[in-house]
Order: C-alpha cells, then structure tokens, then sequence
RNA sequence: GCGAAAGUGGCGGAAUUGGUAGACGCGCGAGGUUUAGGACCUCGUGCCCGUUAGGGCGUGGGGGUUCGAGUCCCCCCUUUCGCACCA
C-alpha cells in the first residue's frame, strides 16, 4: 500500500489542470505588469523517449514557473518539439516508415510522459519545428538573411558523412567523426549554402559580457569565436608578381621570418614551386589530402614538410627567404599561409630545427631563459628599427611601418568560420529558393511555405537513385516555375540542418497561432528576453551560438526588440547512473588490485583482466580506497557512469513514477544535489524524499483520511518554525537551490510532527511552500482543506520578520579556539553578560583557570573566544 | 600540453561577510508498534580513546595569514569537463 495515494490525486489533478486551462498563459496582459519567461531547451522527441535526464532541467523551470506564477507574475512557460532531424530519417531508410509517422508517433509518446510529470506548461502553446505553419517562418527568416548578403552558395571543401549521407557543419565534427554516431567524415569540395556568421563574430563576442551565463560557457563561446588581433603581412614573390599574404599576432618578430609555410591546400603552392620541387611537393599535396583529421591530430607530435624551391622577400630586410608547405598550417585559418619566426614560436622552432632552416631571435630572453622559442615579453634585438622596444610597443611600431610601406595593416581574425548550412536530407526543412537559369531565386514570402513533397513511403525515395540529395529524386516537386517570369526552374534540393528550427522557437513560443506575422512585436516585447533558459550544456556553443546569431540578424531587421534572446542561463547538470564497484579478475579468476589496471590490462603483466561487478555489501573503505571485504588487499573501482543502453544503467522515469509517483520523483531529481552539478543516481535515496511526501499527508490527513488540520492560534514557534520555512524556501528558489529548500521543508515536517496538532494557519502556508515542488499532493491538501480553487494561482506567502526572532540562542565558547562548551544568551546580549555566562561554565572555566587570559572575543549571537596562555 | 570547475562521514550532499563542520536524505544500529512487512514512529550514528564527564584527531596533501580557516594566500596531488598545431 502507498504512503499516501498518488496513483489517484496524480492523474486527478493532471485531468483537473488540463480541463480548466489552469496554465494558460495570460493573454491582453497590462505591458507594464511583471513577466517571466521561463524556457526549457525543447527536446528532440527520440524513439528511446524520455530518460532521467529530461525532467531534472524541466523541473528546475517548473518550480520557477510556478512559483513566479503564485507571485503574481505572468509567466510564459511552453514547450515544444524539435522534431526534425537525422534518427528519424536514418529509421526511414531502414525501414521505409515515413519519418513524419516516426516523429508523431515519438511525439505522442513523449507529451504523454511529461504529462505524467504535471509540468505547468501552457499546452496551447505547443510547437512542432516540422509543422509547416511553423516552418513556413523558419523559411521566412531564411530569406531575410538571404536578403541582407547573408546566406550564399559556395563551392567548398565540407565534411561529408558517407554514413549519414549528409555534409555536416564544422561543429558537428568532432575528430573526423560526426558528433552524431561518431561516424567517420572526409572533406570533399561541394556547392553548398553557407550562413555567414563571420559577419557576427564582433558581436556575438561583444554580447556575451552582459548575460547572465555561466563562465564556462561564455569562455568556450569566446574560444569557439577565437578573436585575435594583428596583422596581416604581404610578402612578395621573387619572380612572381603576386604577393603572398599571412596573417600574425606578432608582426614585431617580423625580421626573425626565416622562412614562409603554406597549407597543403594553399592556392599558391603551385605558382611558387619550382620543377625542381613539384614532384616532392605533389607527393606531400597528395598525402596530406588522404589524411583524415584523426590522423593529422594523431600525428601532431611530428611535424613534416617539403620545401617548394620558391622564395618570398621579407618586405622589413629585402632577405629572401624559402617558402615551406607543410600540413601544421591549416588552409582554414587566417589566409592558409604563415611566415615562421622560429624564435618565437615553439612550432615553428621544431620545425626548423627539424629540417635546418636558421633561427633568429628577436625578443631577447631573460638570462635565466633555458628553453627554445621564446613567447614572452623583453627588448627587441635583431631587427632593425625595432630594437630595443619592448613586444606591444614594437607591435605598433612595425604596423604603423607596414601600413606606411603598404606592406600589410592591422588586422583581426577569428577562429570563427561560417555556418555551413544545408544538408542532403529529406526530413528537413526546404530552403524556399529556386535555380532559374542557374541563378538562386527566392521564393516570394507569400508563396510560403514551401511544403515537403508528400511522399506515402520513405521508400519512394529510397528507390529512386538520388545522387546527392533525396529531394532531387522527386522530379515533379523538383521542376516549378518561377512566378515572376513563368520561366521554368528547379527547386532548391537541400534542406536546412536541425539547427535551424531551434534558432528562433523561443519567439514562436510567445505568438504560436499567428499566422500574419513570425511574432505579433508588441506581444515580443513584453514577453523577450527569455528570463530563465535551462538546458545541456552540450549545447554551450552550438545551438546557443545559432540561436544568439539569428536573433541579432531579426534585431537588425526589426523583427525583435532585443539583442539577445536569453537573458540567464542554467545548464542541469548530468545524471548518471547507480554508482558501480569493479573489481577485476586476471585469467586464472585471481583477483588484480584496481591500481594495477589500466583500460582492461595489468601494468605490471601486460595480460588482459577483466571487470566483475561487486555487490555493495561486499565492499568496504580502507583509508583512502574501496576494497573488498573479503580480500582487503584488493581495491576495486567506485565510480558512476553516465546512463546507456549499452551499460544498461537507465533509469526511466515512467517506471519510478509508477513506484513512487510524480512528485516523488520531482523532489528527488532537485534534492539531488546542486542543479547544475553531475549526480548518479541512486533509487534508494527516492524512498527518502517519498517518506517525507508521506509525512507530508499524515501531518494533515489522518489515518481515517479526514482532515486532521485545527482552528486554532499558532503558538510562537510554530510560527517561528513555519517564517524561517519560509524565508528559506523563497531565497533558494530565487537562487535555484532547490536541494536545501527542500532540505528545510523536510525540517519543518519533522518539527511539525513533534506538534500535538497542527494549525490550519501553519498547513496553509507550508502547502503552498510545496506545490511547485511537488503540485500534485499540494493540490488535493489544500482542496481538502477546504479551497475551491487550484493552489497554483493562491499567494505565495511571505515571512514576517517579527517571527523570525529567537529570545535565546546558543552561543560556542571557545579557549584558544577549540569550543569548551556553549551558553544560552540573548542574540543581542551585551558582551560583559556573555562573557560573565561563558566564564561559568564548568569546563569553560576549567581551561580560563590553566593560564592568564589575553584577550576576550565576542560576536553577539555566534561566538566566543576566551586567548589564555 | 592549454583553459575552467571541483575534492567534506560508508553514500548523495549542507555550511551569510572567516565564527559550534557534517543540516537534510540514504545506509547502518537500538527500541517501539503491527497478523505481517521492503510500512510507520522514537532514539543513536565523522573517526579514535573513555562507563560517564570529557579528551584527541578531522573538510585531497604540505606550508602560511588570523583570537579563530572547509571558507583567504602560496606550492603540490587527484578527478571531471572543455579546447587541442588557430600562427
């Protein structure tokens, strides 16, 4: 038998909610009233549906929501789907299943689960990035950039994923391999639509100064944007006319150049090369082509290179030095082409020490310098009018000196590449473009949306050899005609990356039946910035950048009001599973003590050992490590993994809600820990938190299950116990600390059960503390005790200060600071009171009598500290 | 290698400006209650010594500042997460 019946008040109250529209967002509200806007990441809806991971962050936004809402404010909480993208489609190709079936069918079955949740989600308000009326304004901004110069075609080296059969985004490959399905990745050169989010990169680093966001995450966007400030360098040829440009953080190093590199792929490689060279040089080309990403990463220790035979004049000393090509200068960055100052820069120093090219320092090392290149500050030698100057002021000199010589000016670079945009994808969203006569038309805004071909199977595709593209199989979707001339065209055959639909559904979420406009832009006003946006911090630069360059492109075109589109940003932290204990067993079944293994072998042996689970009981701490019981001498391994099919240590929400319930679950994924930490699991800690839900029901329902709550006055401590509740529970939801509001709460029931009876007027307020945490049992006390209405629109309430106060607390004397006892004393007890009280005290007085005493320390109401000697 | 964050009982975790370390929960122990319970209630629970009173030691390790340090400063170790030839 439950605790206390959940199976029946959770569906109640989730039929209660949904049937009187309690979370409807306010409509035609007061522009000046308060606002909240509490946003969740919206998920893709995967086959696997929910896991653990899931309502830990939407819980957080939950009790926000909730409680902003019990303040008064309006709040705007809505959820959607970001439905689609490449699991449905690889499931199409499979299996022929039309992705839209998969995706509703994903769909239904994670509304259903976070119904079960009782999130307070306004579910008028649900989005679906696959819907046309949605995508239609997906399309929509598309050509608004397309419009401001910044979406063009290009025909460019692109990671394609034969796997996957699409091209991927720079960030989207990790290593050579997608960051979905570490499938494997080659740069091949195809046409493709690239968003130029360069244009941004001022901007988008600008922003962040003023947003409310983790440091980390503003440092890996700042990292990701890469901006670094100096100049760029013409080199001319000797017997050429073109001049060879680099880019340098260090322009004052300029006379220490001894020799100039070219990426692989450098377009001057073969102007520069001499007969003599272009064999050797043809052959590096080649392998540098055939080596993946991994490879080269993997084989950075060593770096090789050919000479080309080719030399460029240093434009400060007319010297000629050689020209390089070697593959540890990337093609991407800066303009594909170094010039090396081994003397001050540790790549280049073992390069030219590897292949003998001449090494001139032009910062002089301090005397104690014993190591090769130098990158630190000091007096310029070697070069010329620059001596003597110390690195930023010859920075300066010789930019002033290129500028004047027009041999180069000041620049800024960034890592930052543009956003490879399109993709060679069915279930995406079209771009709204079509190819006349070779030329990219957009398709006029009131021909929007252009529709995905319906299709009855994936298989119609399947069937059809589409080269590049499924859409481009579809020839009569493909073949339109332009509208304006009549003239015939051929539509646009990629799609648009998942990334697309997230960029602006925040924006959708505010106005989502408009079918005039992408967002009514008085009701954008009220309701932007996002006022809380939790989500994974896997997505810290990705989605999160996208989406920060979108919305400064929509301010730009008048379409919102803000800069920025989310204002303070949480990442939850990630849940992972049941903690593990290992121990490992060699060959013959002998245990191997854990500090001798490493990844499945004995360091000691060399032999393979393998991993043996071990119950808990069988395990105990010895000093600093876990061992087994039986064998001290063996330590094994403690450590909690993240949750995979694989390791098969996922837990699923449905199965916990079905033993504990709804609100059991909520309160244990926030008294976790922190939210924003990383937490394993532990399904006996939810017996914990459902324990308290049950004392929860018992303080006001009796065994009978009538209403045991009394008319009565609260007495000073009931009030004091209920105000410091209160208090503690308000300021940590304020600061999303959710684990000790609930922590004091659990306090004040383990105080309230000590009571002969409890006061209505202490029941009510603390059941309103509860009903964000957990809404479900909140709802049905307060209906019984007597309230009409639902609790999530009843007033938070707020603590007295008058109630807070203690007539006595407990003070700690201390001697020599170790405590020797503790007194009772008026918080604001004058200090000849105190101490003449801690003097008293037996033991206290025990050590005053072994020395003089040298100083007496007195803070009202904490401590006391008595200095003897 | 570079950057960031973090190391507190058997476990998850608490600790305003430096002021009684271990709140709250799990687990464990004792008792009660119940036909029974993996239900519920009460008490105890950092480690060591001591029957009690009390004492010693304790927040990764070492040093320092202070009447007083988990908290501040310096050095080191470990773990996690980013980035990784970006000129």
């Amino acid at each position: 038998m439950p605790a206390y019946p959940f199976d029946e008040i959770e569906p109640k109250w989730q039929r209660y909610w949904a049937e009187h529209h309690t979370f409807r967002t306010p409509e035609d509200v007061d522009p000046d009233a308060e606002k909240c806007y509490v946003l969740d990441m919206f998920p893709y809806p995967s086959g696997a549906g929910l896991h653990v991971g899931h309502p830990e962050g939407y819980t957080a936004t939950d009790i926000v929501a909730r409680y902003k809402r019990m303040q008064g404010v309006n709040v705007l909480h809505p959820m959607g789907w970001d439905a689609f993208g490449l699991p449905a489609e690889q499931y199409a190709v499979k299996t022929g299943t039309h992705p839209r079936d998969t995706t509703e069918r994903n769909i239904a079955n994670f509304r259903s689960q976070l119904k079960r949740l009782g999130f307070s989600y306004d579910w008028e308000r649900e989005i679906n990035t696959t819907d046309p009326d949605y995508y239609k304004w997906t399309q929509w901004i598309f050509l608004k950039l397309h419009e401001r110069g910044l979406a063009y075609q290009a025909e460019v080296p692109v990671w394609w994923c034969e796997e996957l059969g699409t091209v991927l985004a720079n960030e989207e490959v990790i290593d050579g391999k997608s960051e979905r399905g570490g499938y494997p990745c080659e740069r091949v050169p195809m046409r493709q639509w690239i968003l130029k989010i360069t244009d941004y990169a001022e901007r988008l680093l600008e922003g962040l100064d003023d947003l409310d966001w983790p440091d980390s995450t503003k440092q890996m966007q700042r990292n990701w944007i890469g901006r670094s400030e100096g100049a760029t360098v013409r080199f001319p040829l000797a017997n050429h006319t073109e001049e060879l440009e680099v880019f340098t953080t260090r322009p004052d190093t300029l006379f220490g150049a001894t020799y100039m590199v070219l990426a692989p792929e450098h377009p001057l490689v073969d102007e520069v090369t001499t007969e003599e060279h272009a064999d050797a040089v043809s052959e590096y080309r080649q392998q540098a082509q055939k080596k993946s990403e991994l490879e080269r990463t993997e084989l950075q220790k060593e770096k090789t290179g050919v000479p080309t035979g080719g030399y460029a004049i240093n434009p400060v000393n007319g010297k000629e030095i050689p020209i390089w090509v070697a593959d540890y200068v990337l093609a991407s960055y800066g303009t594909g082409a170094i010039m090396a100052v081994p003397g001050q820069d540790e790549r280049d120093w073992a390069f030219a020490e590897k292949y003998n090219l001449p090494i001139v320092r032009t910062v002089q090392p301090p005397e104690d310098f014993d190591g090769d290149a130098y990158t630190g500050d000091g007096p310029a030698i070697n070069s010329g009018f620059l001596n003597g100057l110390d690195v930023d002021t010859a920075k300066d000199r010789i930019t002033d000196w290129l500028e004047e010589h027009g041999h180069g000016e000041a620049t800024i670079n960034y890592k930052l590449r543009d956003w490879l945009f399109s993709r060679q994808r069915y279930w995406g969203e079209p771009f709204p473009i079509i190819h006349v006569e070779g030329e990219a038309k957009p398709v006029p805004t009131n021909d929007l949306p252009v529709e995905l071909p319906a299709i009855d199977s994936y298989n119609e595709i399947l069937e059809q050899d589409a080269a590049l593209s499924p859409l481009g199989a579809l020839d009569d979707w493909v073949a339109t005609t332009d509208p304006q001339t009549g003239q015939p065209a051929r539509r646009e055959t990629n799609t648009m990356p998942q990334w697309a639909g997230s960029c602006w559904y925040f924006l959708r979420f505010i106005d989502p039946h408009n079918d005039e406009q992408l967002v009514d832009p008085e009701k954008e006003a009220y309701w932007m910035p996002v006022d809380l946006y939790v989500g994974g911090a896997e997505h810290a630069v990705l989605h999160l950048l996208y989406a920060r360059f979108w919305h400064k492109v929509l301010y730009d075109a008048g379409v919102v009001s803000t800069q920025e589109p989310f204002q303070t940003l949480v990442h939850q932290g990630l849940i992972l599973g049941e903690t593990e204990y290992t121990a490992y067993v060699d060959a013959d079944g002998a245990y191997v003590s854990a500090e001798h293994v490493d990844e499945g072998t004995d360091t000691r042996t060399g032999t393979d050992v393998s991993p043996q689970p071990v119950e808990q009981e069988d395990i105990q701490k010895d000093d600093d490590y876990f061992v087994l019981m039986a064998h001290p001498e063996i330590r094994v391994d403690a450590r909690s993994h993240k949750m995979s099919k694989s390791r098969g240590n996922v837990v699923n929400p449905d199965d916990v809600i079905d033993e504990y319930g709804a609100d059991a679950l909520r309160l244990y994924e926030m008294f976790m820990g922190p939210l924003e930490q990383v937490k394993p699991w532990s399904t006996s800690d939810v017996d914990g938190v459902y324990r308290f839900l049950g004392r929860v029901w018992r303080l006001i329902i009796d065994a009978q299950g009538d209403t045991q709550v009394v008319g009565e006055a609260p007495n000073r401590e009931q009030l004091r116990v209920l105000h410091e509740t209160i208090q503690k529970v308000t300021d940590d939801i304020e600061s999303l600390s959710f684990n000790t509001a609930i922590a004091k709460m659990m306090e004040f029931v383990n105080a309230a059960n000590k009571w002969d009876a409890v006061p209505q007027a202490i029941a009510e307020p603390f059941v309103k503390l509860l009903s964000p945490f957990a809404p479900h049992i909140a709802e049905e006390l307060w209906a019984r005790l007597d309230h009409a209405e639902s609790i999530a629109h009843a007033d938070w309430p707020e603590f007295a200060e008058e109630h807070l106060k203690r007539e006595v607390v407990e003070v700690a004397v201390q001697v020599n600071g170790t405590v020797r006892g503790t007194i009772e004393v008026a918080p604001d007890a004058p200090e000849a009171d105190a101490l003449s009280t801690a003097r008293a005290d037996d033991n206290v007085a025990r050590y005053l009598d072994d020395g003089t005493v040298r100083r007496e320390i007195y803070v009202p109401g904490r401590i006391i500290n008595f200095v003897v000697n």
